[in-house]
DNA sequence: CGTTAGTTTGACGGCACTCAAAAGTTGTGG
DNA sequence: CCACAACTTTTGAGTGCCGTCAAACTAACG
């Protein structure tokens, strides 16, 4: 996999280079599929320029027209509560789909911003089912593309304080930034501290609390958004209903 | 839709009586398909028996075989976590959909059990996928229905309060349970308070005291699992997230 | 009729929310 | 390069909703 990292040339077709980069071929367009197949399949994905934070993918209503694959940055899908306060429903990062929401009733239910940096890759809805219809091998791959997409949601659900849901949700986020990668479980979170805790449905103080939590633990150091898991098998514990024990603080 | 009452004929076989009451071929198998097609596709579907209340359809973990369509009764979907606590995923009512959630890695990520008595209809993923390639027009209705089952969930985490939750999720099951037919407001729970409570992430306890609420708000009247709704907009409004007020107690 | 599971009600304690303010960071313009 | 503004994060104090424990009550089932 390490061959991923050469350098983009002038002569190669920028869409070439992304796909050989993005997840869209890892994950599923190469299960079956022919060259020939493969290179229509490509030919079809566009892609965007790098988007400002705060940029809109799409919002509620609009019509469903494309899949979007995630491949730099960070982008949050989110709903807007009849007060006018704004829920957060899931975050794509690099890697990950977003637009599936909709293929019913053609009309988007979420609200798709860009909270860091970002550009993706644009799969107009037409072209993709007609396709579909000719390779045959195609429908699979996007049934299991879906089902996955939809069915990764709410792991944090499962933690019963706020402490422990931070826990299970940093062990998601680091395995998906990684991406199957080697672990040196450092990072840096893609969104903001009270991102993370609407979306887990808490406020930011208690965000703040709990990683504070953690870090007197010994679990992790966290500075801003930078994040270290200092030790692994400590955080699974807390992530499993442990609860995070005092340790001193001289360090 | 009044056709649907006739009266099941023995010259008929079952699955076609079956399949013309059900949803299925009200929501997505009409569209856009001829009278030979939409033959061949009830011609791949089984149907179950009545399932006793505690009948698993299926566990995480076993292979993907079909997706359920329920005829009657009510499926719940819930997954089992470290500790062995159960938490509720979803709830499947008559004219829904379950088993979508299998499609990656083919294997079901959820357990199914009946919890009212049910019968469902069985489509044999391999029939469909084989059937879905010889007929084109198969495949957006496939992936709506995917959308639709999986976009709906999680109405009710918006509330912010229990009570609030409680008004929203009656609302939705009442919309559910009629299922666009004229409303009456007044319905039985096909599941206990029990797992409503487990399902909005909340001890059976504060359920008790949420529907309480809402009866001394005047808004619902609920006995045991019966369930009248008595002031709808009185409802809305605590659904939205206006403070039920304490009505006189005397009637 | 007895047993069991589900629901209701009460008392108490704790976690998280709210309000409030300070500290640190980032971005902008002078 | 510095000053200022806007935002994010941290920390503290007080309150309230909900979870837990406990017990009474009801419906369902054998």
């Amino acid at each position: 996999m390490g061959a991923h990292a050469k350098m983009p040339t002038a002569s190669v077709p920028v869409f070439r280079h992304v796909c050989g980069l993005c997840s869209l071929k890892e994950w599923c367009w190469l299960p079956g599929l022919e060259e020939g197949e493969l290179r229509r399949l490509h030919a079809i994905v566009r892609h965007s320029s790098v988007l400002p934070v705060g940029h809109h993918v799409f919002r509620t209503d609009d019509r469903f027209t494309a899949i979007y694959a995630v491949n730099s940055g960070c982008i949050e899908s989110y709903t807007t509560d009849l007060q006018g306060r704004e829920h957060v429903r899931d975050f794509h990062l690099p890697g990950e789909l977003l637009g599936f929401d909709a293929a019913y009733p053609e009309r988007h239910h979420f609200n798709a911003k860009v909270i860091k940096a970002a550009s993706v890759c644009i799969v107009p809805y037409r072209d993709i089912a007609a396709l579909s219809r000719e390779i045959p091998g195609l429908q699979t791959p996007i049934l299991a593309l879906m089902s996955r997409n939809f069915s990764r949601q709410q792991l944090c659900i499962e933690g019963s304080d706020a402490t422990q849901q931070i826990a299970i949700f940093l062990f998601d986020l680091e395995a998906r930034l990684r991406w199957g990668y080697s672990a040196d479980y450092e990072f840096d979170l893609p969104m903001s501290h009270e991102s993370i805790a609407n979306y887990l449905r808490f406020s930011p103080e208690t965000m703040s609390r709990g990683l504070s939590k953690l870090q007197q633990a010994g679990a992790i150091r966290v500075n801003r958004r930078h994040i270290r898991l200092l030790d692994v098998a400590c955080l699974k514990l807390i992530a499993q209903g442990a609860k995070p024990e005092q340790k001193s603080t001289l360090n």
